[in-house]
DNA sequence: AGCACGCCGACT
DNA sequence: GTCGGCGTGCTC
């Protein structure tokens, strides 16, 4: 990991013709290692720019991380090739980003050009990175805070403790939605710009996302780069540019604007904290929270965060005092927590309750509007033979494949796979063989069947492939055009619309089953976040919670909106159980068209990592991964634990390294930092 | 990650 | 006799 160290330079420097120059180049590639070329001394100043350069048979486009008139060391007796071209006509890196990416490869133990590639809009996968030209517009007009913004904005303003050897200032806005704490955000940003510094806005990446995008816009006009899903590549990496020249001063967006190579930046927000989202799922598998912290601690700027449901990690941060906490617990514009009542499904008809049902009706009879809330697309998701025992699953998964009775197929929906839904047992021809298990489509139809006079729109990933469409509903929804809105995540998320009063969630237990340490975390928080989107501007709102567990204390919790009651029982089993914050993870996955290849390179790592283990770590596995086969890939997963990231990040380090001198190359390895999903 | 080189099976 | 499988190694 040691580069040989060479002095930045500005601009062209003055070096004697017929002086050598090297540059060191990384590529998006999964090699940890710097490559080192020709270039004429004029070609000293393009450090952070990229290059084309051939490489091996081919040409590939680098990125220069260093730029020097002395030949390395290391490349001694090796010929060195000459870059074809410099691609850009200024940096896309600084010096900022470059110790960034560097600090990322050894963390995330990826490539320094694949964290370069992961920084800038188009270096990898489309799709996060776009810019929204908003008209230069009069600053919305700043509310009146309430005592307890204010208080909080007076706490993240205070200079930081001068003696203070811990680390960045950090700062959690906690309070239930709709406390006002965008507004706090903005005020922070507001500050921080009129000192003359910068500011990232980062949100969750949901398409939702766009009302506190335009918020952004309105408010900071042409100093805001409003970053968002869905516009075009080329826009993408100029609006990179104009960030890097210093036109823009604050960057709203998705995780990805993390890296946004602001100057002088004074402050990192992080709104709605606890989102799945800010983890990379691609490689580098990144968090941007880590990342905002990192940029922060480097920088000297303040991290302010901010979340209803706080993630665990957080919350046991501020326990220890680390982030410090600040309470929003009002509701502001006339609206109070509403009221949230857990009911048993046991017992029920279909798969709404009576209470539900009575709430739509007196809801509808309000000219007032309901979400309904189920985290499962479909319209049943499980089939299953009660004579013999057969179960229906993927041919290439090992999931249960999914009725979607619109289409008249059973989807996988992990690979896409799609059969014909079965008349009976295919296994032994009962006839009582079926699909149970309720999704989406059912409630639609039952929704239908039952209130045929309601105006009723369906908003999940089946319903709204087609682009824009999600946006049109929410729009027509907001217009008062229609009376129930039911979906999945989409509908849970950062919509505020003041015409609901009820919301009702279908079925609170879905996400508890799944093996993973995380799922009560998450069940809670989704319940919490949905129950949020009632009754935000009148003090009515109403939230009906359906369950098949009615006693389960994280239901419960959820329903009274008990968050630090919930934390305190979590956090509790997770020190029990030695899992995370109470610990770090680092997993590896496997990944091969056969099963014994994956088996065995598991097994190879298993053995090259075990003896590695210091003290106070220890390895969980080989295993098959809960998911054990998707797209005809048989997986299995290696976990590494240990008290503190240090010991088990030497550990893989020194592992992947032998693992790499002799592996299958038909086998596949995922290494993921600080993992979130273990299917 | 590509892309080549290299060494063993069924095809014009 | 060759076309082609993919195992192995390297890329400044």
């Amino acid at each position: 990991m040691t580069k040989a160290e060479k002095k930045s330079r500005e601009g062209d420097p003055v070096i004697p013709a017929g002086v050598p120059a090297y540059l060191d180049l990384v590529f998006d590639l999964p090699l940890n290692q710097v490559f080192t070329y020709h270039i004429d001394p004029k070609g000293l100043g393009a450090k952070g720019k990229r290059a084309m350069a051939p490489f091996g048979k081919r040409e590939l486009l680098g990125y220069i991380i260093g730029a020097g008139d002395a030949l390395p060391k290391g490349v001694a007796g090796k010929t060195l090739k000459a870059v074809r071209r410099v691609v850009d006509r200024d940096p896309l890196f600084d010096d900022e980003n470059i110790a960034l990416a560097e600090w990322m490869a050894a963390y995330y133990l990826c490539g320094t050009g694949e964290a370069l590639a992961a920084m800038i809009p188009s270096g990898r996968r489309p799709g996060e990175y776009a810019s929204l030209e908003e008209e230069e517009e009069i600053a919305a007009e700043a509310p009146v805070l309430s005592g307890e913004q204010e208080r909080a904005l007076t706490a993240i303003g205070a200079p930081a403790n001068k003696g203070d050897r811990s680390g960045p200032a950090m700062f959690y806005l906690y309070g239930i939605t709709g406390s006002g704490k965008t507004e706090v955000f903005l005020r922070a940003a507001e500050a921080v710009l009129n000192e003359g510094k910068s500011v990232i806005y980062l949100v969750p990446e949901i398409s939702l996302t766009h009302q506190t995008a335009e918020t952004i816009a309105k408010r900071f006009g042409s100093a805001a780069a409003t970053i968002h899903s869905g516009l075009s590549p080329g826009a993408r990496l100029s609006e990179w540019v104009r960030i890097r020249n210093g036109e823009v001063r604050i960057v709203a967006g998705p995780r990805s604007a993390a890296f946004a190579p602001l100057r002088n930046l004074g402050l990192i927000i992080i709104d709605e904290e606890h989102d799945g989202s800010y983890k990379s799922s691609n490689t580098p598998r990144y968090h941007a929270r880590q990342v905002a912290m990192r940029r922060c601690s480097l920088t000297g700027a303040k991290l302010v965060m901010g979340s209803a449901t706080p993630s665990a990690e957080a919350w046991k941060l501020m326990g220890d005092g680390i982030i410090h906490r600040l309470d929003l617990t009002r509701r502001l514009s006339g609206g109070s927590p509403p009221e949230i009542l857990p009911v048993s499904l046991e017992g029920s008809e279909g798969c709404l309750t009576r209470e539900l049902k009575e709430e739509i009706r007196l809801t509808a009879r309000m000219s007032r509007q309901t979400i309904l809330f189920l985290n499962r697309r479909g319209f049943a998701y499980y089939y299953h033979c009660p004579a013999c025992g057969f179960e229906l699953t993927c041919r290439r998964c090992s999931v249960s494949l999914t009725y979607h009775k619109s289409r008249g197929r059973a989807v996988c929906h992990y690979c896409g796979y799609s059969t014909s839904p079965p008349a009976h047992c295919p296994e032994c021809g009962s006839l009582e063989a079926g699909f149970t298990g309720i999704g989406t489509e059912m409630i639609e139809e039952e929704v239908r069947r039952t209130f045929p006079d309601l105006r009723i729109r369906r908003a999940d990933a089946d319903s709204t492939a087609r682009k824009g469409s999600l946006r049109e509903t929410l729009e027509a929804f907001k217009a008062g055009e229609i009376d129930l809105l039911l979906g999945t995540q989409m509908v849970a998320k950062g919509l505020n619309f003041p015409g609901v009063r009820l919301v009702g969630v279908v079925l609170a237990d879905t996400g508890l089953q799944i093996p993973d340490f995380r799922a009560a975390e998450r069940t809670f928080s989704l319940i919490v976040q949905v129950a949020g989107r009632a009754g935000r501007y009148f003090p009515d709102g109403k939230v009906i919670v359906q369950t098949l567990r009615p006693r389960d204390p994280i239901i419960l919790r959820a329903c009274s909106l008990d968050v630090a009651g919930f934390f305190a029982a979590e956090l509790a089993q997770r020190k029990l159980l030695n899992f995370p914050p109470y610990t770090r993870l680092i997993r590896f996955t496997f990944r091969s068209r056969e099963a014994d290849r994956a088996e065995a390179a598991a097994g190879h790592m298993a053995d090259i990592a075990g003896p590695l283990l210091p003290e106070g770590t220890e390895m969980l596995g080989p295993v098959e991964c809960p998911i054990g086969i998707i797209a005809g890939n048989h997986r299995r997963q290696i976990i590494l634990r240990g008290s503190s990231m240090g010991p088990i990040h030497g550990t893989a380090r020194s592992a992947l390294a032998r693992y790499e001198q002799d592996r299958d190359a038909k086998v596949y390895l995922e290494v993921d930092v600080d993992p979130v999903s273990f299917l």
